[in-house]
This record gives structure tokens, sequence and C-alpha cells, in this order.
DNA sequence: CCTACCGATCGGTAGG
DNA sequence: CCTACCGATCGGTAGG
């Protein structure tokens, strides 16, 4: 007789290393540039090794980006089902995308970077999430263009502005200056809510 | 007798042709995805004679990346030169970075996302140059808040927020909406420059 | 500018 | 989890 469950969580665990040595290193050199033999050498097996616990390299990148996607649609549906104005709802997303980018850094930067790499149908099933996503933060925003809430912009446009400003964030990562995580975070909202505020 | 000068004429169009397509490719795909078969047939040619305009394909990247940091240092250098006060300097550098991020996409695409596979010394001569930029962009907001000019705002974020948000034109060429590119430039100066703004 | 070809490395499999 | 190995493809060179 085998023994099924302890089997399974040993798989899953191991499984769970090679994902995250996986964001680190397709972090650092880019998905094409990390072969499976640095990879089993950072997870320390043989390359023929990986495949015990994983279908294929397509099938690491495709978690990792999945995984992100679904985090931070979570946190967007829990937001909209709020109440709040839309300035204090694009600042609970900002503060979500700023935590995630401190705490989560290696996989947010491969789903950023290396999600061209997907293979299909994962890839147009990516593309829409992301369409999907940035629609309903401009939504948000119109809302409260019309309601009076912001100063009159193009929803569209400010989203764009939004989201890629919280992806400097790796500019900081890079040379974490003197300022603190908390400083960072609060600089970014001063800033981008400013220019969301009617004056 | 050869023609020297008709033939070096010939080579550097050649090498220009090598270079627009390579930008494409590696923009569409990445660097480490394109192969050289693949540029070779977009410029027409078998692989092995494109070795006769350049070097390596290291050199191809090289060319890009350099090309695109000494343009945006020379508009660095004039709007230093200038005795313009801090918002109005900030603003001639953003609307520079949105009509490069609008006209010159492929290179700046590339220069945005493939610095990282650079060979040394390539490598951290761009990224000196990158880290000299961001530092000059600090100095122009830092002195704009100690003159009283600019909300009081940390010049580090300031920077890693607006050229970070620039390049979230990427999302607008990727599906060009109804927009036009006048109008997502005055409304991304809006956003930006609101947030820098004393209120 | 081409044909022919090089050694290196890739993702992945067979079999134990 | 390993050894041994596969076909495919890579950047680049020799020689004409």
């Amino acid at each position: 007789m085998t023994m099924p469950a302890i089997k399974t969580k040993k798989n899953i665990s191991k499984k769970a290393v090679i994902t995250e040595k996986a964001s680190e290193l397709f972090k650092q050199k880019g998905y094409n540039a990390t072969s499976m033999r640095h990879l089993a050498e950072a997870v320390g097996v043989e390359a023929a090794s990986l495949y015990n616990h994983i279908d294929s390299k397509a099938s690491i990148l495709h978690e990792i980006c999945f995984r992100v996607a679904d985090a931070f649609n979570e946190n967007l549906d829990e937001v909209e089902k709020s109440s709040q104005n839309a300035l204090t709802k694009i600042e609970r997303i900002l503060r979500f995308h700023i935590r995630m980018m401190i705490d989560r850094y290696d996989e947010i930067y491969v789903a950023n970077h290396d999600w061209k790499h997907l293979e299909e149908p994962g890839l147009t099933e990516f593309l829409n999430h992301r369409r999907n996503y940035e629609k309903r933060m401009a939504a948000i925003i119109e809302a409260g263009v019309k309601k009076n809430e912001l100063r009159s912009i193009e929803p569209h446009v400010a989203v764009l502005v939004l989201l890629s400003a919280v992806r400097g964030i790796e500019f900081w990562q890079r040379n974490k200056r003197n300022i603190s995580a908390a400083e960072l975070e609060e600089n970014m909202i001063l800033h981008l809510t400013g220019g969301l505020k009617k004056q």
C-alpha cells in the first residue's frame, strides 16, 4: 500500500519551492534566459528531476502569472462591493498594488515582464483578465468624475497613469534608498491622488 | 579600384534596415526569443549575410539602447540649461518622454525591456546613464520644493512616479482607443503635474 | 550575399 | 531522483 496523502503533500511542497526559485530566476534573467538546468541547480536537483513535479517550463510561468492575476482580481471584487466614494476606492486599489510590489515582488515582476511568453490559450486569457481589470478601474473613475468627486480627466488615461506609476516601484526595489516602504507608499498616494482630486 | 564612398553608404543603409527590423522583432518577441534567422527573414537575406553589416546580435541591442539613452540625455541637457521654473522644466521633460513613447515606440520599448540582456561593460554603462538621469530629475524637483514652487514631496518618489507613469503609454499603444495622441498627452500632463502643484 | 557547417545549449524523455 | 540521451535550434564562422 502507498500513502497517497503524504506523497501528495511532499509533491506540493517541492512544487512550491520550484515555483518560488523560478520566480526569482525569471525576475533576474528573464524567462527565456533561464534554463531548466539553472533552475534545477537553484532547487538542488538534476534538470530531469524537475519533471516529477511540474509539467513543463511553460506551466511554471502560467502558474506565476495567474496566481498574480487572481490576487488582483480578488481585491478589486472587494473594493467594488464597498460603498465608498471613488477617490477612496482608487486609493485602496493603489495601496494594494503598492504592497504587492513590495511584498511579492518577484512574482509581480515576472507577471509584468514575461506574460508575453505565455502559451495559448493562457496568453489570450491573461490579456483578457488585464483588459477587464483596466475597464473596471476606469468605470470607478468615470463614476467619480460624473458625481463631481474627481477632477475631469479621461478615465482610461488615469488608469494607465496609475497602474504604470505603481510599477515604478521597480526602480525603488533596485536600490532601496533611505526611503522606507511606508514613506514610499504615502508619497506615491499623495502624488497620484493629488492629480485626481478637484483643486 | 573599389569605390569606398558608395560601398560605405550602402552598408550604412543596410545596417539601418537591420536595426529597424530588429527593434520591431525585439519589441514583439523579446531579445532572446528573436533569432538571427527570424531577423534575417525580416530583412530578406540569409542569417549568415547579416554579419557583413553587424558584429553580433548583442551589438544590435547595444546600438538600440544607447541611441535611446543619448536622445533623452540631450533633451535633459537642454532643459537644465534653461532658466524656467521647476514645474515648467518637469513638464517639458514629461512631454519629451510622451512624444518619444509615441514616435519612436519600438526602440524605446526595447530599451525599457531588454536592457537587462546588454553585455558588459554596456550593461553597467547603461545603468549608470539611467541612475544619473534620475538624479538630475530629482534635483530639479528638489529645487522646486525648496523654492516653494512645488508641493512638498519626496523627489526620488516623484521621479519614480513620473518616469514610470509615462511608460504606461505601452497600454495605450496596445489598443489605441478613441483617444488621440494629443488628448493622451494633455490628460497625462494634467494628472501628473496636478500631483506636483501646490493646492 | 550564399551554402555548408561548427560546437553549445536548449526543453524534455526513457528507463531504472 | 538519477544517468544517459534525443532532436531542435541557437549564434556565429569558413570559404567562396
